[in-house]
DNA sequence: CGTGCCGTTGACAGGCGTCAAGTACAGTGG
DNA sequence: CCACTGTACTTGACGCCTGTCAACGGCACG
């Protein structure tokens, strides 16, 4: 309904800043981060957009107990750290060396209507994520989220995993040794090869998506 | 961050509909539904903006293999049904009688950035309840439900329930037996106390916010 | 009073977390 | 060149939590 709008024709996660803002806004230079590096931290102060250049991030909140869950991964184009509240709730790093580029909503108030396409975007993948955390089983979550890296790094059936294994299970809320196991029971299954520790290939894709339901 | 901008001071789930939009908008009238009629179908096209005036509503994804997620439930003063997309990847159902205020997005196409409140909001909603089912164990989210109940309804210690308990499991990625025994439990300890199926009273607030960690 | 729905409780099995051991590999320093 | 170390990942054993199946009670309704 709204890509009709504001952004006819053009996939939402895709936008260039200069498309979306007529190229009047003042934006940061793209910086650098190393892996892990934070780029904000829950209980900073708000106030920024951003925008993964090229890399990927890992935005996640860490409970009390110290359980941790990573509530979104963005890669390259993604628009993330969008938020009400003047302070951050979650925290986002840098997975590899990665290039954010950053913009001031206090600076640019009304920028924030060009940005409604990336906040939907990103609440559409949290409800997308709620179903899977919350009512698949452990081999299916993991074959959803390969099924989900393979679509965002472009419908490859052949990729290598950005990040490792730990994020993968506190993104799907599960072990790493869970993670692990499901991995091997879909090799056994010949519905996925697994290349080296993060080279994921996809030998049968529609029993993959099957897996999905 | 947003807030300070668009709704300076106003909690934003209360917006009134006037508030925001200075009453200009062309919207429909209060339409009334009952127990379980859906407001919008998954498939359905989507284009409209809905508020609930009374009552409540659940919007849920259904699986292919049956399983139901409950996402959301929204209740007076909520937006709900704003997406990307132009067709619902969800059903909106009311719970009990309730009172819908819809507002055409078409004909209305500037008012999407006085939604953006409403959008950031539900968005914040879906990342906490990622961590609630994705990290924590079955009583853990039934008092983590409790408390968001609760605090829903003006921060009342005592309280009814709107939905029965397949609604509530369906929130939390549970089953009803397992809701059943966590609230047993939570009873047991002496942190809550039951009045009938839907009653709920909150002895040890400390307590319960203490195991949602 | 029978029927159906909702909720609770019990028995049991299975999936997943926990703990532990083992492998592969990159980096470091001798 | 090779031993040493730390990290990442896999695999196995075991136990607990939660899903499944079943029985039961309370209540509204016909």
């Amino acid at each position: 309904m709204l890509t009709s709008i504001l952004a006819p024709g053009s996939g939402i996660n895709v936008l260039p800043l200069e498309l979306t803002f007529g190229g009047d806004v003042e934006s940061k230079p793209t910086s650098s981060f190393v892996d892990g590096q934070s780029i904000y931290s829950s209980g900073e102060r708000a106030g920024q957009a951003y925008r993964v250049e090229f890399g990927a991030v890992r935005v996640y909140r860490v409970l009390a107990n110290g359980r941790r869950q990573i509530l979104a991964f963005h890669f390259g184009g993604d628009w993330f750290g969008l938020q009400n509240g003047d302070r951050h709730r979650s925290t986002a790093e840098a997975i590899g060396v990665t290039g954010i580029r950053s913009i001031s909503l206090q600076r640019n108030p009304y920028i924030w209507q060009g940005l409604m396409p990336a906040v939907l975007e990103n609440f559409s993948s949290a409800q997308e994520h709620q179903l899977v955390i919350g009512r698949q089983s452990a081999i299916e979550r993991v074959a959803a989220f390969l099924a989900e890296m393979s679509e965002r790094t472009g419908g490859l059936h052949r990729f290598e995993l950005f990040m490792p294994r730990v994020d993968v299970a506190d993104y799907l809320g599960l072990t790493i040794e869970t993670v692990s196991r499901s991995l091997t029971k879909l090799k056994n299954k010949g519905i996925i090869r697994l290349h080296g520790p993060r080279g994921i290939e996809i030998v049968q894709c529609r029993a993959l998506e099957d897996l999905c339901l």
